[in-house]
RNA sequence: GGGCGGUUAGCUCAGCGGUAGAGCACUACGUUGACAUCGUAGUGGCCACUGGUUCGAUCCCAGUACCGCCCA
């Protein structure tokens, strides 16, 4: 049956996977020859809840490259796949699902029926993102597939495993080394989803924001005089105050403030350093007092210079209040609301005051303690932060400006004929830009909150992680990854690895009722350990990135000493995205080292994110977002796999555009006719090994292929994947497809019966070895086309990639002749084409002044040439006849008598721009070779090189002037 | 403000000491025995700028300008 004239990929694609999968040619091992070396990956598991992006799509073609390559090459390959349970994105995903079907939500659940509707949530979407790994072509050994909450209690069937076991066991290992501690710290909290997050789930974006002026009164209406100087130190303000000035984005801190801080320099408040100050809002009667303090964090040149001192709620001032010793005091609920706990304000305050007058005081007491006014309990802090600067404005205590102040913003633009409003004062209130915290999931503001966490003490683990970078047992591609890992490791802080959600690995710690702690890996250990208390387990999970963190070890069957992590352990190559570099990267390091002492991979090949064309994130809002599976369904997955193998330069920008997609779809089909050709011709596979040649054009593709192939192998092994590409199609279309095609074409359809039979099997055998080749790449139309041109004993998925030479196969002669016979076909062409010589138009050719070589490579490739050139007879002249185009070759120049067509004045042009052109190069040939400190100093092989060159022009050039000559005399 | 990177043909990008490449786009021609998802030919570049090192710099070094990304 003839093939079709195109790749069906949208039919073939899915029957091409089945049909690997059922043969295992993905399962670990598979090809591998007698005592292989392995080679494993470790897929970076996408979230369970995850769709596939362009991303992923990259990522998974990377990595298919790398293993298919290796299995075709003999390694006992693994690719393990899995996923990834994903905390936060989760429990968001099936409380979201929960409320769009009517079902009881979260809370009303409970804790247990709630992790049952995940669990059913997973079994029904969660193999999603496997099914669209599939469709692009992904060679997993799915029989293994991992899940970072298998083996979790009340897990349902189907999600047996080991993950959660070794989970536990390492959280229970480090916290007896001491390397796990809980305390109460600030952390990043997000009050939509009622969770800490950690720093690099936290977006810090540019706002509109706003900054307010407020006076602080000095306690017992004491004054000072405050002045200000410039650089010589004139005065050149001074006034009389009763207070101090401060300024803050956020008011409604300010009722959790435990001090006012200033710099140590700085004299215009040195007066006052020490006394106390009132905070100007909530009830006249009970106004708390602060100390103004002093701290080197305070910057003299921003805002007044004092800051207020909010512990709690904020990562700078609690600094500051711990080298102080200041309380801090929590105002908000976990919601973001002011707190609505505790005794009235009246008895709170009272509390504060005494601590404030130096009552000692222990973190927890302070933290008992709700300062919130009762007028503001229970507000959102938004809705507080509005009270407050109405309230303090109110009073008077608002620092106050004109109204065509610029610090308040640009002002409204007049209408024609509208007179400027009249100048006022009105309260300072910058507006300004301020960075504000985000969740990069919730898309809600931050709030720096003092909570009870439990956090991985980094700097303990740290070290080998560094070590195994800075000493090449690691490498991460590319380079500049390494400065930024050191950078991020050597700057490290505590990990906060507790969230206060519900679906994760709960954490294994037990208390008492007067709160001691029971770290066991079960309950019934942890009761042992209390000596039979009745004890209630801490309710929090362990961040997704902590069982992340041992997926290398997890997934190979840790802590049981299985085959498979003696046989894949260590992995080899890591490929992922820059951005999870530190989530990810950093963490399996560390965590690796600290439990097995052993590096997780020796290679770490980080990527870009995915863009659109342009350069921009692909996003929902934006609409530029390009899905994999539409482009799959249009252009099939080896056209998208093929594009991003093309951008995959290390380091590059991935600009993902569907021209190029299209672009290489179209090579794909040209692959395809490339070999429809082949089949129509008998030109199939029907034999073993490297065919003998003695046509020359057949020992020339044998070696152009070789070549092909080292650099292939070259490139891949040097994770330059771009090459690799690049290398096969220039060598699919610009060599096999543009010239052996066509070369091959006379003798394949008239040529003698052993030379026509020689052509077969060679072209057969480099058509095979194109889809060898290509194979890693291009998976799908690479085993069609494998299938339907021969009767293989195994799919092209399973065999073994060639390790022929350029060295063994490329003959010297053969590729001169080649290059010859080219180079005189695209002079013809070329001069034909600009002198309008009808393209039907079959010329003759006089040769002149032709050595040996010349004469024997047109001799032997006559035919072929005269075919692609479109010439007639060829003769041998000592003249060219007048009126004629000449083209020039090395050791021959070559005449087209066409006086009747020519114009003259047209050729003569050609050839003196050619001239021209020669003469630019000739002079700087000479220029180098003339000048004595160049081959003084230069390598011999570059002199060598340059005398060539030099020498082929020149004879150019003579050839060219020589024919100049002959058309001035008719000219 | 700190760190990392980029600036090469109209566009997207390779190259990174021996005088510039690809794909796309563009122009002209084309029903040549696989392919119009094609063929043939062609146009197009002070390799951001200024200095330095070198026999020689797009490539190495220093600085400038502009543009990204990450972290404050």
């Amino acid at each position: 049956m003839a093939m079709e004239k195109t790749f069906n990929a949208a039919e073939a694609e899915a029957r091409i996977y089945e049909k690997w999968e059922s043969a295992g040619a993905f399962k670990a091992g598979a090809n591998a020859k007698e005592g292989a070396d392995s080679f494993t990956i470790m897929i970076p598991p996408p979230n369970v809840t995850g769709a596939l992006h362009v991303g992923h799509a990259f990522n998974n073609t990377i990595q298919d490259i790398l293993i298919r390559w290796h299995r075709m090459r003999g390694f006992d390959t693994l690719w393990q796949p899995g996923q990834d349970h994903a905390g936060i994105a989760t429990q968001l995903q099936v409380e979201k699902m929960l409320a769009a079907t009517g079902q009881l939500g979260r809370r009303d659940l409970g804790r247990d029926a709630f992790l049952e509707k995940v669990w059913e949530w997973k079994g029904e979407y969660g193999s999603t993102i496997i099914n669209q790994l599939k469709r692009l072509g992904s060679s997993c050994d799915w029989s293994r597939n991992a899940f970072t909450m298998s083996g979790a209690p009340n897990a349902p069937a189907g999600n047996e495993g080991n993950f959660h076991d070794a989970v536990i066991k390492v959280f229970v290992e480090m916290y007896n080394k001491g390397l796990i501690y809980r305390g109460k710290r600030l952390v990043n909290w997000d009050p939509h989803f009622e969770t800490a997050i950690s720093d690099l789930e936290v977006e810090n974006i540019e706002t509109d924001g706003h900054m307010w002026h407020f006076k602080y009164p000095l306690a017992g209406g004491e004054t000072y005089t405050y002045v200000e100087k410039d650089e010589d130190g004139n005065v050149i303000f001074s006034e009389e105050r009763d207070y101090i000035s401060i300024a803050t984005t956020r008011p409604e801190t300010m009722l959790g403030d435990g001090a006012v801080a200033v710099h140590h320099d700085d004299e215009r408040y040195a007066p006052i350093v020490g006394k106390l100050c009132e905070i100007p809002v909530g009830p006249k009667e009970q106004r708390r007092l602060i100390p103004i303090i002093t701290d080197e964090y305070p910057d003299m040149a921003f805002g007044s210079g004092a800051v207020k001192i909010t512990g709690a709620h904020d990562f700078n001032d609690h600094e500051v209040a711990k080298r102080g010793n200041i309380p801090q005091y929590r105002l908000m609920d976990t919601r973001g609301a002011m707190r609505a706990d505790g005794a009235p304000y009246a008895e709170e305050a009272a509390k504060a005051a005494e601590y404030a007058q130096g009552k000692e005081f222990t973190v927890q007491e302070i933290d008992a303690i709700n300062l919130v006014p009762d007028e503001y309990r229970g507000l959102d802090r938004f809705e507080a932060r509005q009270k407050v600067i109405d309230a303090i404005t109110a009073e008077g205590l608002a620092v106050m400006t004109k109204s065509d102040d610029p610090r308040l913003g640009p002002q409204p633009k007049l209408k024609k004929g509208e007179e400027a409003p009249e100048v006022t004062d009105v309260p300072l209130v910058e507006a300004k830009k301020i960075m504000q915290p985000f969740g990069d999931r919730s898309k809600v503001v931050i709030e720096p909150m003092l909570t009870d966490q439990w956090f991985v003490e980094t700097s303990k683990i740290v070290g080998p992680a560094l070590d195994a970078v800075r000493n090449g047992d690691i490498k991460i591609m590319p380079e500049s990854g390494e400065k930024t890992y050191y950078h991020w490791l050597e700057n490290i802080e505590p990990w906060c690895i507790s969230r206060q959600l519900w679906w994760g690995h709960q954490i294994p710690v037990w208390y008492d009722d007067e709160g001691n702690a029971y770290c066991a890996p079960t309950e019934a250990e942890a009761i042992e350990q209390s000596g039979g208390k009745t004890l209630k387990r801490d309710p929090d999970v362990l961040d997704t990135w902590f069982s992340s963190g041992l997926w290398p070890i997890g997934t190979l069957g840790w802590p049981e000493d299985t085959a498979e992590m003696q046989k894949y352990f260590p992995t080899d190559v890591l490929v992922t995205g820059f951005d999870i570099l530190f989530f990810w990267v950093a963490r399996m390091i560390m965590m690796q080292l600290a439990v097995v002492d052993e590096i997780p991979f020796h290679t770490v090949y980080l990527h870009q994110l995915v863009r659109d064309e342009k350069g921009k994130k692909m996003s929902k809002t934006t609409g530029n977002v390009i899905d994999p599976l539409v482009i799959i369904d249009e252009y099939g997955a080896d056209a998208l796999r093929f594009t991003n193998a093309s951008m995959a330069a290390i380091g590059g920008v991935l600009k993902l555009s569907e021209d190029r997609i299209k672009g290489y779809r179209n090579f794909s089909t040209k692959l395809w006719n490339a070999s429809r050709f082949a089949e129509m011709n008998g030109a199939v596979h029907g034999h073993d090994g490297i065919p003998a040649a003695t046509a020359t054009v057949n020992k020339w593709i044998i070696g152009e292929t070789a070549r092909v192939r080292e650099e292939v192998d070259a490139a891949i092994a040097a994770y330059r994947f771009n090459d690799a590409a690049s290398a096969l199609y220039g060598f699919v279309w610009g060599k096999v497809c543009d010239w052996y095609v066509e070369f091959s074409k006379p003798l394949l359809m008239d040529g003698a019966d052993d030379v026509k039979a020689e052509t077969q099997k060679v072209m057969g055998w480099v058509i095979d070895q194109c889809l060898i080749l290509l194979h890693p790449i291009m998976p799908f139309i690479t085993e069609e086309l494998w299938d339907t041109l021969g009767d293989r004993s195994d799919m092209l998925a399973l065999t073994d990639w060639p390790t022929y030479t350029a060295a063994e196969l490329v003959d010297a002669s053969a590729d001169q002749e080649m290059n010859w016979a080219i180079s005189m076909i695209e002079g013809i062409r070329s001069a034909r084409a600009q002198m309008n010589v009808p393209v039907g138009l079959y010329v003759p050719v006089v040769m002149q002044d032709a050595d040996a070589n010349a004469k024997s490579a047109l001799a032997n490739n006559e035919t072929l040439i005269k075919r692609l050139a479109r010439v007639g007879d060829i003769t041998e002249a000592a003249e060219a006849p007048k009126g004629s185009i000449t083209i020039t070759t090395t050791g021959a120049t070559f005449a087209l008598p066409l006086a009747d067509i020519i114009d003259v004045d047209k050729e003569k042009a050609r050839i003196e721009k050619a001239i021209g052109k020669l003469a630019k190069e000739i002079g700087g040939l000479k220029g180098r070779l003339n000048n004595p400190k160049f081959v003084e100093s230069a390598p011999e092989e570059v002199i060598e090189e340059s005398k060539a060159n030099l020498a082929l022009r020149e004879e150019e050039d003579a050839q060219l002037k020589a024919a100049l000559a002959r058309l001035a005399e008719i000219g």
